[in-house]
DNA sequence: GTGAAAGCGCTAACAA
DNA sequence: TTGTTAGCGCTTTCAC
């Protein structure tokens, strides 16, 4: 590929002059210009990001990493990232944390080896010492559905606690008593959290806990599928099923399918969704709405912000849980 | 960040020195590769992927680009192509066709602005002569799913056609002899191609093509979901269906519900499924896996051959199709 | 309005 | 075994 050099001799001027006319920056002889545009097209010319970079010490790419590509939660953020960054004209670098914090450490180096601006770090497994220590650093991150006290100002969180007992009230509020919960690994944050407003809004009910009703998945489609025969083997059957996780959603459905338990008469269910993917379950089950794209999107301007030393509101940055109804509950009362 | 300068200032030796111990270049006095580590660990020091891109004049970052990022289907393919190159230490950068030409030759010059050493396209929308003539371009590039006589050596494909009719045979031998088949936009050379080979598989047998089987849809769910119902229409209503895509079969198995129509006794089902997604419903929906992951692994060894210049054999580069029994066609003999 | 020259952080001859 | 020097392709002062 044609260099500057080159487009600079082909038009007799000095690199200098084609510099400033592909930034646009100064005024130029008309003439001059023309014949420098003549020879960036005559050479199919494009100056090279990587020597911009290098002279302009920063790099125009951001970094994203989540923790795996597959299943479609990812595509959600990626695609929202992507679609901003293209119109800053800024190049979108991805990693996969591979679910464990050394993957999670290799992703943020790879991002640094190419001196990303900036990162947006969907992590799960550095600890909060590790990320606050990343935020004493010069490159700029935002965490995506991670919230930690001591650099809140970079984070974009969603109320999961919250979100949960909204799912479960609404089951609640609709007569039902005996609620199972489907959780994802107890050994994570994110599904304790979960778990607890699950808790929360069965205790405010006054409605004493049963034990049997939780049963721990790993947001997997098998382990819904067997927790619900778990559930389904309980003496006294739960009327009501609070799913924290999409994929888990799809094995309880399938699960009732095959055993011929009706959904909503024989039991009601209530799934999270990111991905909008229980929009193809039948019956269509009612959500809780996981809006990551929502997400994406405040954390490139809060990137955005960081990146330019802006400050910004702190209130935009939490998003609402919303409920979408399908048909998957039934009303007791 | 730290550059090498530092280092060498810091550990007293020349900038070379450094840069030799760091790609292992040559041998050193154990001392002074000491001191230089040190220097390193000290400054927390990471050689710049982009100085090091303008010095070597390769920039080890491969471009993938797809048509976009949502779905899970390309989910695979990133994860694939990603896993691969992180073996290798290359960088990846994705990018998005959106559907059209232009969108795609965007996403190329995107690639070609950041000197990617190569590219993996999932191109749609370019014409023949447009890949044929990139192909005359420095940059090797691979296609993924995407045949052109020209330059096949670069192209790892998938039979389209023989898969279509392959599970179209896989009804007809089950005594199935009203077929429906649902397509996607046949705008697409890519859908026409499936369609053919379910008319040849019922040519083959000697059976009469019925127009009213042949429904036009646009690999959504919703498309899927009309198509049922227009094929459920019918005086003589098919009693077996071949779906060409998975989210299209989504919408099929909803109306199938919503309409008591039950599966595989009143209709059979046979689908296309490049991401396994076909198993979460229910029931079991019997597949024809369209091999993405395999396509982009392959993908990858091909490209890495042409960056050698390498040749490989054309062989491996079509990967067979193959059924994946669920519980959805039933026997009629 | 344009050119000369230095510099971004690294590698790669060529010497020593 | 190590240093010197030039150069990768661009931007950015500072002159003129």
């Amino acid at each position: 590929m044609a260099s500057i050099k080159e487009v600079a001799a082909l038009a007799g001027v000095n690199r200098s002059t084609v510099s400033r006319i592909i930034n646009g920056e100064g005024s130029f002889r008309s003439d001059t210009k023309r014949r420098v545009e003549e020879a960036m097209a005559q050479l199919d010319y494009r100056p090279s990001a990587i020597a911009r970079s290098l002279a302009k010490s920063h790099s125009n790419m951001i970094g994203l990493m989540v923790t795996y590509y597959t299943g479609g939660f990812f595509g959600q953020m990626m695609n929202q990232v992507q679609l901003e960054l293209d119109v800053q004209n800024k190049f979108l670098l991805t990693a996969q944390g591979h679910h464990s914090a050394d993957g999670e450490k290799k992703a943020i180096e790879k991002f640094k080896d190419l001196r990303c601006d900036g990162f947006i770090l969907h992590s799960r497994y550095l600890s909060d010492e590790e990320l606050i220590a990343l935020s004493k650093t010069k490159t700029p991150f935002v965490l995506l559905d991670r919230y930690i006290e001591e650099i809140k100002q970079q984070c974009v969180t969603f109320d999961h606690q919250k979100a949960s007992a909204l799912a479960t009230s609404y089951l609640l509020e609709r007569g039902h008593i005996n609620i199972g919960c489907v959780t994802g690994p107890l050994g994570r944050v994110s599904s304790q959290v979960r778990l607890t407003g699950y808790k929360n809004a069965i205790a405010e009910k006054g409605i004493a806990l049963n034990p049997d009703y939780l049963v721990e998945g790993d947001y997997e489609l098998d382990s819904g599928y067997a927790a619900m025969a778990q559930l389904m083997s309980l003496e006294q059957k739960p009327t009501a099923l609070f799913s924290t996780g999409e994929e888990m959603t799809r094995g309880i459905m399938k699960y009732c399918y095959e055993q011929q338990i009706r959904c909503p008469e024989d039991i009601s269910i209530i799934s999270y969704d990111s991905v909008n993917s229980c929009r193809g379950l039948y019956p269509q089950v009612t959500t809780l709405e996981f809006p990551i794209s929502d997400m994406a999107h405040e954390a490139v301007l809060l990137l955005n912000a960081q990146l330019k030393a802006q400050s910004r509101e702190q209130a935009q940055l939490s998003v609402s849980p919303r409920i979408q109804e399908g048909n998957s509950v039934i009303n007791l009362t």
